[in-house]
DNA sequence: GTGCGATACATTGGAGTCTTATGTAATACG
DNA sequence: CGTATTACATAAGACTCCAATGTATCGCAC
């Protein structure tokens, strides 16, 4: 996915877009290249963001309406900063729960004990 | 993925070979069928693998080393037994360990704490 | 004795998601 | 000034899974 040093890259995928949505629920308002810095420290550098990966899953999302761009000039560069819509914010909150009800199944079929932190 | 009544099928791309190599180290052998059975069983119906999904899966898994097979007739159908060789019985445990540091990422980027069950 | 749902295997075409590679360009810093 | 970092982006391809389709047996009710 969005090359990771764990062993399992493939896990991650489908998590992408549910990540970039809770860090705008987070913070507001953020640019691509934050995002890939912000998911490298929270993540203590386990989970490294490509572009490939980051700028597509973007502008699908703010295609689809759960996020509006403001263009912001920084002497001769552009950056782009992304926040939510309402639709956005709202689908934050059932990604989550998605999530999580995804664990919980995956924790019954591995009989995993959900203490781990 | 493997069709399901949840919201996000995306999430689980990738871990149906951790559930096949699962439940098989759990169950010593079982056949096709068998497998989309217990994990309806097992995830509460909320898991329902397609076909398309599990055989290319196992005979992947199979070609790759980790499974080994054996046919059963019964009367005149021929079941098809998939056990896990030694290279897949470690493979179990390390994939385990991988979706557990996945998790434990997640729920730090998604600020979930883990005591849900 | 037959029709139907369940059992049981399998393949194919296609959609979706991510990776690798590549491209462009400005800024910071030594 | 050259190199790492910041900052955007696209394109080709790999990989995983889904939907659809195909074949065939078995158990049971009617």
């Amino acid at each position: 996915m969005y090359r990771t040093t764990m062993h399992s890259p493939e896990l991650l995928k489908g998590s992408l877009q549910t990540i970039i949505l809770k860090l705008l629920a987070d913070n507001d308002r953020m640019y691509g290249y934050e995002i890939t810095q912000k998911v490298k420290e929270l993540s203590g550098g386990k989970l490294v963001l490509t572009e490939g990966a980051l700028y597509p899953t973007l502008h699908k999302l703010e295609a689809e309406g759960f996020l509006k761009t403001e263009k912001v000039h920084l002497g001769k560069r552009v950056r782009k900063y992304y926040h939510l819509t309402p639709v956005g914010k709202n689908s934050v909150v059932q990604r989550i729960e998605d999530f999580e009800a995804f664990i919980s199944t995956m924790f019954k079929i591995l009989s995993i004990n959900p203490q781990l932190g």
